[in-house]
DNA sequence: CTGAAAGCGCTTACAG
DNA sequence: CTGAAAGCGCTTACAG
């Protein structure tokens, strides 16, 4: 490869000056900007990456940080993952993926100076990964929320989702109403911010209805699904509908039910939220969804943590996204009492 | 941060000694070494990975070359990713995503030395983007293969999991097995090499049999499924089962069979190939599945690389690796003539 | 076993 | 508008 040393010498220039054209930093005369351009195009010549790194100390490359994904990623993640590396690259960054076991070595690579800045994923309610990120002082965005809402983040509106998925079966004249949510292994009251959040505004939405609320949780597989589903029907009997957030059990939950002779939607309408469309398609009946805005969260977060980095100040103040409705047939009328 | 040059002023040493400790590059007397590893506990000191980057030219960095993927992912592509990412930092390396469009790009990306390898993904038959590969001299790891075997790749072994699913549809009484394959947008002839690998083994695999092959392709997608169906009903009803190299119209298939009147498995059985077992379960009933070998597979193209990369020459030489058998409810004894 | 020094290929005050 | 030079924080022959 050529250097820029090369290119100044065959424009007869400084490095500097070639500098000063590859980075638009200062003015250039047109004939020696022409010049230059000329030699770099001849010469093929590409800016060392690693070198600009050194000297401006800015790597250009971001962090993924996530839980080590290896056993159960699901298509809402790899969507996310994907579109926050395709944002990156569209802004000259590079997002390398650290799957992070232990804090120790999250704070070990973020010492080591290789990212300008990093992504958390999965954050919880009290997550002490936060608190190695801030100690790091390493610039950094959070997918998701701990109790502190002043840190730079960017989460899925539950709230409006919630509340949009409790009016979607309302107008179906649903009132009773229950939530199937998901079992993690984090501490109780420690889970992921979406959970509770999921929850507390289904609580809500149950108060302003008058409705008693109904929450299950269960592991997020099949297994988990049938066992919600047996759950409904002992504990809950009298919900006509569920709001499932929980993407794992979709697929045993509607197994479940009808094995325990429930038809869905005949006996029990079903709303899965925060999962992909695509999924909802697999299941039968397809399943009415609130799609989790992965890709438009993904690109959301690389660039409030992009512009952060380099002092954008008219960053978007709107860091929240609600699902959509995307309706299947797993909703319908609640069975008329007889 | 602590620089070198601080640890060497604290241990008394130079800066040469330190990285000699830190690289175990040259013996050290215990003392001296002692001495330093003080200092660098004390201070807290984390090697500034670029500054070694430029120094030694080798950045430690790997990239993950994919087609842009933001649409439509899948299980198995994340999982792949996720234990590509796994293995590339247990070994003291990061891996950037790279959604590459257009070879250009590519090319540029290669040539700013931000990696010391690189990984490419989708791999088809003819493949623009390994001539730009091998012009751009960075090592490589191919998933999948182009027609020249002699390249570095890792696959999956089609030979092996088709005739094991033929096999095991065999095992049930079948002899009249169909495949539906996927529609790419690439030129016909250069699809990816999995499609067309599976293809053949499909119909190596027929010929053994004795029987004539009927192969149906459609696009990825519920549509694609339900379009499957009535083509296999139509140009195929004397299929009792079909291998299904589709996993996006999969769950399209199943129901779109059961609309024609075609029960699963009772009028036709299906095997779904180089998907997850996840997916399978999904499905009502849930599929027979050849779980794709996604996580040792990636784990398997990061260390060909790596080894490549450290000029380690007893790598291991199988580097291909079969799907697994995940049985389901997907497959029965074809219906009995009557 | 240890050190002085060159060098990796850039960026960036500073000077003119 | 352009250049000489220091410096980013390491690695690595080379010398002793």
């Amino acid at each position: 490869m050529a250097t820029m040393r090369e290119v100044a010498e065959r424009a007869k220039v400084s490095i500097a000056t070639v500098s000063f054209v590859i980075n638009g930093t200062k003015p250039v005369a047109p004939e020696t900007r022409a010049r230059i351009e000329a030699a770099i195009r001849e010469l093929d010549y590409r800016r060392n990456v690693v070198a600009r790194a050194l000297a401006s100390s800015r790597t250009h490359i971001l962090a993924l940080l996530h839980p080590d994904l290896e056993s159960r990623p699901n298509a809402t993640v790899i969507q996310f993952v994907m579109s926050a590396a395709h944002g990156a690259r569209e802004r000259g960054y590079d997002l390398v993926l650290w799957p992070i076991n232990d804090d120790e070595q999250m704070s070990h690579l973020l010492a080591g100076g290789l990212v300008d800045g990093a992504l958390l994923m999965e954050v919880q309610i009290h997550d002490s990964r936060v608190d190695r990120l801030i100690a790091s002082r390493v610039p950094f965005a959070l997918i998701g929320r701990t109790e502190n809402d002043d840190l730079p983040f960017v989460d899925i509106d539950f709230d409006t989702t919630i509340h949009q998925a409790v009016d979607h079966l309302r107008s179906y004249g649903h009132r009773r109403i229950a939530l199937v949510t998901q079992r993690t292994k984090a501490a109780p009251g420690n889970e992921p911010g979406r959970i509770m959040r999921a929850e507390s505004a289904y609580r809500e939405a149950m108060a302003i209805l008058g409705s008693p609320p109904a929450v299950i949780t269960v592991e997020g597989t099949s297994a988990g699904g049938r066992e919600a589903a047996r759950a409904l029907a002992a504990d809950a009997p009298e919900a006509t509908a569920v709001i499932l957030m929980n993407e794992g059990a979709s697929a045993g939950l509607v197994k479940g039910s009808r094995a325990l002779g429930r038809d869905v939607p005949g006996h029990l309408s079903i709303v899965s939220v925060s999962t992909t469309r695509e999924l909802g398609e697999m299941i039968e009946p397809s399943l009415t969804v609130m799609e989790a805005p992965a890709a438009p969260l993904g690109r959301l977060a690389v660039n409030a943590l992009i512009d952060q980095l380099e002092g954008v100040q008219d960053a978007p103040p709107h860091r929240l996204i609600p699902c959509t409705l995307v309706p299947g047939q797993s909703v319908g009328p609640p069975p008329s009492r007889t």
